[in-house]
DNA sequence: TGTACATCAGTGAACGCGCGTTCACTGATGTAC
DNA sequence: TGTACATCAGTGAACGCGCGTTCACTGATGTAC
């Protein structure tokens, strides 16, 4: 094959990313070091060459889906100011990711990350705990506006908003995309929005 | 060993059950031909007299998971006539389930299920479906009764109380137990009763 | 600018392990006579 | 009631496969002189 030689730097990336799309399309089962190695076009023996073992390229995988997930909610506060606006803008960007096929749920379901490893079930905890944190804080400024209720835990409205996500994700991809996430979503949207907004104030957004 | 012969209805009712258990306890990738027989008291060979293979023990897996469900809906049915309270009934047997480590939610994720065998991803779609349709029915006859709102499908409204449930079964997982579901499950049901009751109907339960 | 050398990404053969599954067998159980 | 036989649950050795990982190697790249 003679492949051009690249930085481990470089490789690491590649590695990453190539791993996380099979996890993505086919499941942490699937995401065998060979399949990896296909994907990068190397040989699968190179690949130890910049990662320890399986696990250390498991751990740089949810460090990705750690950030995408981080910049899907910097994202939806920079599109907007309204709170309320803002949490529409994470679910809807968290259903994109879905109908793209570019969403890693089964990672953190996966049987590996739960029952071999602590610290991948750590380090998975850390992003989804992460993940709630972050929409978490825009509950709670939409709280300190007066446009959310203020009897509720934020981390309780954060949770609610991902139970929108979660089983639609599951139903999508064991029905192969023959569910329709978005109306889904678009639908539950209106029921959490009555949830969680001060009687006084009618959503916005329909 | 020596183990005592029992008719093969006996032996597939153990396995299966032996099973279900592994695969809440540990996860599918644990669920093992070898695990499931050392339970069961039997060599692993000898599983083969009662199931043609793997596969087939995963459907009847999926089936007693199916029935379970199917039992948490009647039950909680039977227990009051408030369709409202039917629902909450519904939610904290879920609950129940979870913290008792009896849930079988890795069953539905697991990458085994998604992408190899159709057929499987078929049996747990209509699985994943039939609970939801059956806790839709609870919503429906809220709705004709004008306890619950009668603009929102009754099917988003079931799949929105599952979404109580599964990021929390998770988190729960992940942690090993050190996270309230019960107290989520509270603080998320009046949440979720604000979202669905008519205004003028203030829910029976806090 | 040209040569000598160290570095290190990529190779391919080989390993050990766990697992699902097969197969010829054993021996207990229950039925036919 | 007692014996002969068919049935069939349980056994253990053996298999093939996929996978993660190791290891001695090759040869390109970039630096020192």
């Amino acid at each position: 094959m003679a492949e051009a030689k690249l930085d481990t730097q470089v490789r690491r990336e590649q590695i990453a990313e190539a791993a996380m799309n099979l996890i993505a399309a086919q499941g942490l089962r699937r995401m065998s070091i060979a399949a990896v190695a296909r994907r990068v076009g190397i040989v699968p023996s190179g690949i130890y060459r910049h990662f320890k073992n399986k696990d250390e390229i498991i751990h740089a995988v949810l460090d990705r889906v750690g950030r995408r997930l981080s910049e899907n909610v910097e994202a939806a506060c920079r599109e907007c100011d309204d709170p309320l606006e803002q949490l529409k803008g994470v679910l809807m960007r968290h259903i994109r990711f879905i109908r793209e096929g570019r969403a890693v749920p089964r990672m953190v379901f996966s049987d590996d990350a739960q029952t071999d490893n602590s610290r991948l079930k750590q380090h998975a905890t850390k992003i989804f705990s992460g993940y709630i944190g972050q929409v978490a804080e825009i509950v709670g400024q939409g709280q300190s506006q007066g446009r959310i209720r203020s009897d509720v835990d934020p981390r309780t409205v954060a949770m609610m908003l991902l139970g929108i996500v979660v089983p639609a994700g599951i139903i999508w991809h064991l029905t192969d995309g023959g569910f329709d996430v978005t109306r889904h979503a678009q639908q539950s949207w209106r029921l959490f929005a009555r949830a969680v907004t001060n009687n006084e104030n009618i959503p916005v957004s329909q």
